[in-house]
RNA sequence: GGGCGUUUAGCUCAGUUGGUUAGAGCACACCCCUGAUAAGGGUGAGGUCCCUGGUUCGAGUCCAGGAACGCCCA
């Protein structure tokens, strides 16, 4: 018993439940721990950056995807030897988690976060990042994923945030770090600016007032510009008005005034009757000068109005003339650079009017729109108003509308390295490759990199600045902050470099001598993530260790948004740090969709969390999908998807699994006591065993192109077709027969060999199901062996073992088959019925000496007594052509009794062939040449009588439909014999328990079994095969009908064939 | 407005350097096989390979122009 197999379920397999025993076991045994270390002393190394993971939130399906990529690629190259770091990475600071702390603290704004307390607050979110941190190790974990998880890098950590600091004293020293201004979506609840990504999650439908307001032209008298805004509480601030140059604008007199807009805005934005005066270009009106709607607040005291150009200005909404608010837009502030246009400001924080605003100061901008219209309407200056409804941006977190405000931020100008960080990115090989020209797009748009977040939880931007006389100062290390703190020190000491802690430490203004404070600001958590190249390999403190790992072999993350975020980060930092990539590959993928296609989300109730998905369908099935899909295609993920993938892929490799390990166990082999040579096997076993050399050598090939999709196909090609639909399903009868033989130990040592290299093969993919493999089909038997799969090196093709020929050959064989089948198919023959034999004709020499060489196969597959050769396929199928006559009827008229005739003088068989391929073919008619295609005719296929016939290109099989008394009872016999397995089944019976079957039976059944009874004996381990009256006898009864045959049968088990084999 | 991608069977997708008659899975119909397989196989039906033009002996594949959809940027 010592070096036998166990034995392996087939029903209702629970892989789940498997899988957290693997867990469980590599854990227990250290096996990850061996797995890391195995390739210590290796002077080969992968290097693979792990993009860090946001610590927010446990996992969800679409995080697998990703990690499931980095646990394959690593444990490739594992196998292959590879000494790596296996460092997993989590991303900790920014506005994510502070909106998570918020909403567990019933927080709504920022004045809530500062009465908490900003050190409490800041603790509270680490806690949140360490609480997840540990979930989604967790998590990790049962996703099979092996990773040195107590080296994990946080980005929080000290190291990591002077390694930025490090960077920004880099930029800084080099002048690109300065201070300016922006315009951004703003919540006046939450008094905070909000990212594009936040923004563009709360959309909603919303009415407003808008208006139709009149621009009066200085110099004019009762002449107006016509604007029209949806938001008058900009109006406010209004400095210019914006045309586009190119587009017809008309001059109307409408009652006592004149109003200028676009011609193609005169219908929709006018009210009554109106004359044109005069048309003019939009470059005309360039310069005007006119005088504000809130001229005479104190803001706007020195302010200059005039009109400028815009290409984007869309007549077919409003007026063509478009209000122009630097202070309140995003569009308007890029064009205040441009046209050196005034700014104000007219909000605070909270979006209340700041002084200046005379009667507006202190009221809310979402009170003002009313008031203002009236305003505008009491000073004459209002043409009419609207109700206005589009889709408006509100904050995601409250709903509350969004407004755009004037900021103070921090920015690194880009363009003294834009091009130094593109050529960076043409370094990289992308994959898919189109995502070197996304990068590149982005690169060359992009805007300087504003690095600066008004908020709590994260990087402590290193700026000190001089409230005295604006003079500021980057800090590009611990040591240097300490060396230039004049207070503070003290109390920043033994804390972490964050808030409010850091805000303690003051330094020396250089220029005027004034205390320096830090800038309240945190940083962009992009930077936290594209440090990590330098940060994690040690740059600061140990060049030769970063010099071994940098530039990364590998990184791979889900390719939207990564472009312009992690992407984007990693090629800026470490271009400006040493003047290229610090990636070598980078491999994105794509979106995880729901079933139908859909965004997943908490809220729809489509969203599949990982632990429901691992628990209800396991991981390998999840991992296999992953790897099996497409990177750059969306991935429409849901139960059904999964499930196929158990049944077309998992079950199949297990089943084939379970096949070899239940009855070498029964058989008790053991397989290093046998060896049977390569040439003494059959020509399936050196089939099988060349096929997989193919299989290996394409698998390795495609892993290490980074094409998981083609190597999981290969893969699942080769396990279900030729391994369990072809290999084991012809050579069943070997390893069932009773006799232990040479041809039996062949039959064993091939499928061994094949299933303990698939598992290995496999070992990358699926972790899982490969161990519990590796774990019966070789730990059971060698105790020598590594303790795991995963510590075994990947397999290597054996050239011996190739043999194209023979694969070759075998294809010819697969095809004749399935010829073979469609023509039984087609009369109506089941393949258990024997028949005396088959014939086909193969023009080509190789082809026949391929099916002569394999020709017991063939027999045995079709089911027939004997093969014939044939020359001529014609004459087992025949092809009768005919006119197609609602066709050639109108076309050929009075022509078609002759044509009728051409028709019959021709070759039909080779007429029907050429029209088959769609080809034309050009028949003379009543001496004119006319051309014909296929759907000019009607062809039929006829077999000769007596056959059953099906071609396909240059191979034909027909086989001889006569049944002869005794193929027919050898037919019913096989059919009894199935009865009674399909019986055994029913019954529960063990695949080896013997039995004694009772049976009733009459006419030509009964003649049948008594005929063919040692077959069917043999065929159903019964060691006792008696007609009687089943009813009566003790066991399984069951009664069966084949055609017009009605048996009953009553299985009784008697003994167990093992027993008497050992 | 610019960039990138996608478009192949009812649905989801493969399709190598251009090369027979364009494939798979799901779904549908009929049939078959099965003591490893609650699996699987065969056949059928289902195609304007988005459109137009070009290169070529030959285009789903290469080139040009266009359309629809999606993502990014403005």
């Amino acid at each position: 018993m010592r070096h036998m197999f166990e034995p392996v379920p087939t029903k209702d397999v629970d892989f789940p439940a498997l899988e957290r025993a693997v867990l469980r076991w590599w854990y227990e045994h250290g096996i990850v721990q061996k797995y890391l270390t195995r390739n210590t002393h290796s002077d080969k190394r992968y290097s693979f950056m792990d993009g860090p993971i946001t610590a927010n939130n446990p996992m969800g399906v679409h995080h697998a995807w990703g990690r499931t990529y980095k646990d394959f690629y690593q444990r490739f190259y594992t196998m292959l030897g590879y000494r790596q770091r296996y460092q997993n990475g989590f991303d900790c600071q920014g506005l994510w988690v502070e909106v998570e702390v918020e909403r567990e603290l019933g927080f709504t704004s920022k004045r809530d976060i500062e009465a908490y307390g900003i050190d409490r607050f800041v603790e509270k979110c680490k806690e949140r990042v360490f609480t997840y941190s540990a979930i989604q190790t967790e998590q990790s974990k049962r996703l099979g994923y092996f990773m040195d998880w107590d080296n994990s890098y946080y980005t929080l950590s000290d190291e990591n945030n002077y390694a930025i600091w490090h960077f920004l004293k880099v930029c800084h020293q080099n002048g690109w770090i300065y201070h300016g201004f922006d315009v951004m979506p703003w919540c006046p609840r939450c008094a905070t600016g909000l990212s594009e990504m936040e923004v563009s999650e709360g959309y909603k439908e919303i009415t407003h007032l808008s208006v139709y307001v009149r621009f009066p032209l200085e110099g004019q008298d009762r002449e107006s510009l016509l604007v029209w805004t949806t938001t008058p509480w900009t109006l406010t601030a209004n400095v210019a008005a914006a045309v586009h140059p190119d587009l017809t604008y008309v001059r109307v007199r409408q009652n006592d005034e004149v109003l200028i807009l676009a011609e193609e805005a005169a219908r929709h934005a006018l009210r009554g009757p109106y004359e044109v005066l005069q048309y003019l270009k939009g470059s005309d009106l360039i310069g005007l000068q006119y005088r504000g709607p809130y001229d005479h607040l104190p803001v706007n005291a020195q302010v200059e109005h005039r009109v400028i150009p815009w290409e984007a200005v869309d007549p077919s909404e409003g007026t063509g003339i478009v209000h122009i608010a630097p202070g309140c837009g995003r569009e308007d502030y890029q064009l205040s650079k441009e046209h050196a246009l005034a700014v104000i400001a007219p909000l605070t924080e909270d979006g209340y009017y700041v002084d200046g605003f005379d009667w507006l100061t202190g009221q809310h901008v979402h009170t003002v729109a009313d008031p203002i219209a009236r305003d505008l309407e009491t000073r004459g200056l209002l043409y009419r108003r609207e109700p206005y409804t589009h889709r408006y941006p509100t904050c995601w977190r409250c709903g509350t509308e969004l407004v755009f405000r004037l900021v103070d931020e921090w920015f690194i100008a880009v363009d003294p390295w834009r091009e130094k960080v593109m050529e960076a990115a043409r370094q990289v090989r992308w994959i898919p490759e189109f995502g070197l020209e996304r990068e590149l797009d982005w690169l060359r748009n992009m805007d300087d990199w504003m690095i600066s977040k008004k908020r709590y939880w994260g990087l402590a931007l290193p700026i000190w600045q001089c409230a005295e006389c604006g003079w500021f100062d980057v800090i590009g290390s611990e040591q240097e902050l300490r060396e230039r703190a004049i207070a503070g020190w003290e109390e920043f000491e033994g804390h972490t470099p964050h808030r409010p802690w850091i805000d303690a430490v003051k330094i020396r203004c250089e220029r005027c001598g004034a205390v320096a404070n830090r800038i309240p600001d945190v940083g962009n958590p992009w930077l936290d993530a594209g440090i990590v190249p330098f940060s994690t390999l040690r740059y600061r403190h140990d060049r030769d260790f970063w010099q071994e790992w940098f530039p990364v072999d590998f990184i791979t993350e889900s390719f939207p948004g990564q472009f312009r975020n992690w992407f984007y980060s990693l090629l800026a930092q470490s271009t400006v740090l040493t003047g290229q990539a610090p990636m070598k590959t980078c491999l994105g993928f794509a979106l995880l969709r729901d079933e139908k296609g859909e965004e997943m989300h908490k809220s729809k109730g489509n969203a599949i969390w990982f632990d429901e998905a691992a628990e209800r369908a396991g991981v390998d099935v999840m991992r296999w999908l992953y790897l099996k899909h497409n990177p750059a295609q969306n991935l429409n993920f849901g139960w059904r998807l999964l499930d196929e993938v158990r049944r077309t892929f998992l079950l199949p490799l297990w089943n084939s699994y379970a096949f070899f390990a239940n009855y070498a166990r029964l058989d008790g082999f053991v397989p290093s006591q046998h060896d049977v040579p390569l040439e003494e096997r059959t020509l399936l076993d050196r089939w099988i065993l060349a096929r997989l050399q193919q299989v290996i050598m394409t698998v390795r090939d495609r892993i290490q192109d980074y094409d998981s999709m083609n190597a999981a196909r290969t893969l699942q090609e080769f396990v279900v077709d030729d391994l369990s639909s072809w290999y084991i399903r012809r050579n069943r009868r070997r390893f069932w027969k009773t006799e232990s033989d040479r041809d039996k130990a062949a039959a064993y040592l091939t499928l061994y060999e094949v299933l303990v290299t698939l598992a290995k093969l496999l070992a990358p993919f699926i972790p899982f199901t490969t161990e519990l493999m590796y774990q019966n089909l070789v730990r059971r038997v060698d105790p020598q062996a590594p303790e795991s799969v995963h510590l075994t090196d990947y397999p290597e093709a054996d050239p011996v073992k190739v043999d194209l020929q023979l694969i070759q050959d075998m294809n010819w064989l697969l095809r004749a088959v399935e010829l073979g089948r469609a023509a039984r198919n087609k009369a109506g023959v089941k393949v258990r019925q024997p028949l005396a034999r088959a014939v086909v004709a193969v023009c080509e020499p190789a082809a026949r000496r391929a099916l002569e060489r394999l020709l017991d196969q063939f027999m045995d597959e079709l089911n027939v007594k004997a093969v014939e050769f044939a020359e001529r396929p014609e004459d087992y199928l025949t092809y009768r052509v005919k006119p197609n006559l609602p066709v050639l009827g109108p076309r050929l008229g009075a022509k078609l009794p002759a044509f009728q005739r051409v028709l019959t003088e021709v070759e039909q068989n080779q007429l029907a062939r050429r029209l088959r391929a769609g080809n034309h073919v050009v028949l003379v008619v009543d001496g004119e040449e006319l051309e014909f295609g296929p759907d000019d005719f009607l062809v039929e296929a006829l077999d000769r009588p007596g056959f059953a016939a099906f071609e396909d290109r240059d191979l034909l099989v027909a086989v001889d439909l006569e049944i002869t008394p005794e193929l027919r009872l050898e037919g019913l016999a096989r059919d009894f014999v199935r009865g009674v397995q399909e019986a055994r089944k029913n019954a529960g019976f063990e695949i080896d328990d013997t039995i004694v079957v009772v049976y009733r039976a009459s006419g030509d059944m009964a003649a049948a079994v008594e005929r063919f009874a040692d077959y069917i004996a043999h065929e159903t381990l019964a060691v006792e095969l008696r007609p009687g009256d089943p009813e009566r006898e003790d066991g399984h009864l069951e009664e069966m009908k084949v055609g017009r045959e009605r048996f009953v049968v009553a299985l009784r088990r008697v003994g167990r064939l093992a027993e008497a084999r050992r």
